[in-house]
DNA sequence: CCCGTGCCCTGGCGGC
DNA sequence: TGCCGCCAGGGCACGG
């Protein structure tokens, strides 16, 4: 599931070809993944003018607007040179040098909008957005974290929070800074909460180094896999004996999610 | 406002 | 082999 590294390799895989072109044509085939009906008319005759990553989001700065761009689970980017339409495909974008780019997505929950060129980052989604771990002031986050009464993962999975991390990053943190993911936030130390965004800093940077993380059925644009998922100390390591202690790794629900634990080091 | 739950959606997999 | 039910989960709507 794309997290910050995999859209941030989405989104530099995709740049190089995309700039400096211009959208001929829009066809949306499954309306649900965006949010106005005259969604392929607003974007006709847009160039592309740079991209961008705002926390799981890709920016495409158009002439006029601002189309941003949510992969949610399994959303892909293709360039195609044909304009033949695969399974799951779901929006053709056509641009002038005779490329297609295709967004396919087998889920159907990624998400379209076009924002304003000014304000789109005033503009929900993009406003509801905390900082990025790298971007995070440690002292504002504690006390964020001091005022909530969920457990630590849920609360580093809330983007509100804290941008950009996922199901994967959250446990490879947790692990890594030896915090149970159950462990309420007010109950944090300073230290520890300093820890964690040291420790998510280390481990996005790792994994946008290796292209960002290929499990399950999830893989970046044009096919290029990652490499992270095997760099991975926790993340599906079930019933694995833990790389520090041993013991037997083991797998909980933490707000719904699979979570991946161990409790001798992680307290 | 805060938090928990259910929903969206499809494919893969375990069980029988 | 086939079918059924469950699971995967990011973000959002909704309700208490």
């Amino acid at each position: 599931m794309p997290e910050l590294p995999e859209v941030e390799t989405v989104k530099s895989s995709l740049e190089p070809h995309l700039i400096g072109k211009t959208i001929k044509e829009v066809k949306v085939l499954y309306k649900n993944l965006i949010d106005t009906d005259d969604f392929e008319k607003k974007l006709v005759n847009q160039k592309i003018i740079k991209l961008n990553r705002v926390g799981k989001f890709i920016i495409f700065h158009l002439t006029d607007k601002t189309l941003i761009s949510h992969l949610r689970m399994e959303g892909k980017y293709f360039l195609r040179e044909n304009n033949d339409i695969y399974k799951h495909d779901h929006v053709v974008f056509k641009l002038d040098n005779g490329l297609n780019l295709v967004y396919n997505d087998v889920r159907k929950f990624g998400r379209f909008k076009i924002l304003s060129k000014d304000k789109y980052l005033n503009e929900k989604p993009l406003s509801n957005l905390g900082p990025e771990p790298k971007n995070a002031n440690v002292n504002q986050i504690f006390r964020i974290l001091k005022k909530k009464n969920v457990s630590i993962k849920t609360a580093l999975l809330d983007q509100k929070v804290i941008s950009g991390l996922g199901n994967i990053y959250v446990d490879e943190t947790l692990f890594e800074s030896k915090i149970h993911p159950l462990k309420k936030t007010y109950k944090l130390k300073y230290f520890e909460v300093k820890k964690i965004i040291e420790n998510a800093i280390k481990i996005l940077e790792s994994a946008i180094n290796m292209g960002g993380t290929t499990i399950r059925t999830y893989y970046s644009t044009m096919g290029i896999d990652g490499k992270f998922q095997n760099r991975l100390k926790i993340h599906t390591k079930i019933n694995q004996p833990c790389l520090n202690c041993k013991q037997k790794i083991e797998k909980i629900k933490v707000s719904g999610r699979g979570t991946y634990v161990c409790k001798n080091c992680q307290k």
